[in-house]
DNA sequence: CTTAAATTGGATAAAAACATCCGATTTATA
DNA sequence: TATAAATCGGATGTTTTTATCCAATTTAAG
């Protein structure tokens, strides 16, 4: 479904959720050790996010990364997924053909957009805010 | 979602499905080119499901593939799809967590294990009756 | 019995996804 | 102002997926 970048990405994006205090950052290290993903794998995902603007990066001494606390209940899984994996689950045909729509439909097109806006709805309704300290008391499990 | 060479095994199917006359096979090329999907790899993909016995091989002049009559509707897009990219889609965790389970839920164990069991629903309610010659009257878009 | 048509299976190649390495740059702090 | 800690970015390497090639085998039919 997600990409393996997509998956670390999602995670670390919680992560962060959980662990944004205003102002202070959360190292690479610190992030990768929490999520148990690849330390230089994840570098190149949160730089992706950094650039798309959905977390702030800074470098040297104390940096690392965060999500500004306003933004939280603005991002949702959504737009995590689209700026890593891009919009083909979302859009593609799920037989893979280029002309399919609702005009020209594949054989399984009716079952399949169905299908595509469930996940839709559920990424768009599941919100960053969702894992943030506030809302959370039990701890999230990010490992393994 | 599904990989390219599942999304080739299914149209393959659903060709199949609707061109198997009683006795008659239809060759690797005629597939291959009627649902534009290369030949040499979708060899490989017919061979697993002829292995799996969803549909039966000939070699030799007259050769081909093809689906037993009375086998339509006992073949679901379930049967495939677990066949070419295994049971992963149906059961694995949407991070990526080897641990998550309901009782150590990961933080959108919920969420997805909904889409999962919509996913699973629909490709077992999805019968290769339903493409064949008697059901559909329509032409199958199985191109591009 | 010969031949042509077809699948089978093994080897190989190409592309994409996943992962690592390292030097350059930036930043806080002692 | 020197140093250590951290991200950034480019290059490279590995693994998996996708795709092709070709020789071997099987089969129907002339």
């Amino acid at each position: 479904m997600f990409s393996k970048a997509c998956k670390y990405g999602i995670k670390a994006m919680i992560y962060l959720a959980l662990h944004s205090a205003e102002g202070s950052y959360c190292s690479l290290t610190d992030i990768s050790a929490n999520i148990d993903s690849p330390l230089a794998f994840t570098s190149k995902v949160l730089q992706q996010l950094a650039k798309n603007k959905l977390i702030v990066s800074l470098k040297g001494v104390n940096g690392g990364f965060r999500i500004e606390t306003k933004k939280l209940s603005k991002i949702n899984l959504l737009h995590i997924v689209k700026i890593i994996d891009g919009e083909s689950l979302l859009y593609d045909c799920g037989l893979g053909l280029k002309m399919c729509s609702d005009t020209k439909p594949c054989p399984i097109h009716k079952q399949y957009s169905l299908i595509r806006e469930e996940i839709r709805k559920m990424l768009e309704n599941t919100s960053l805010i969702d894992f943030s300290a506030n809302k959370k008391k039990q701890v999230l499990i990010l490992l393994r």
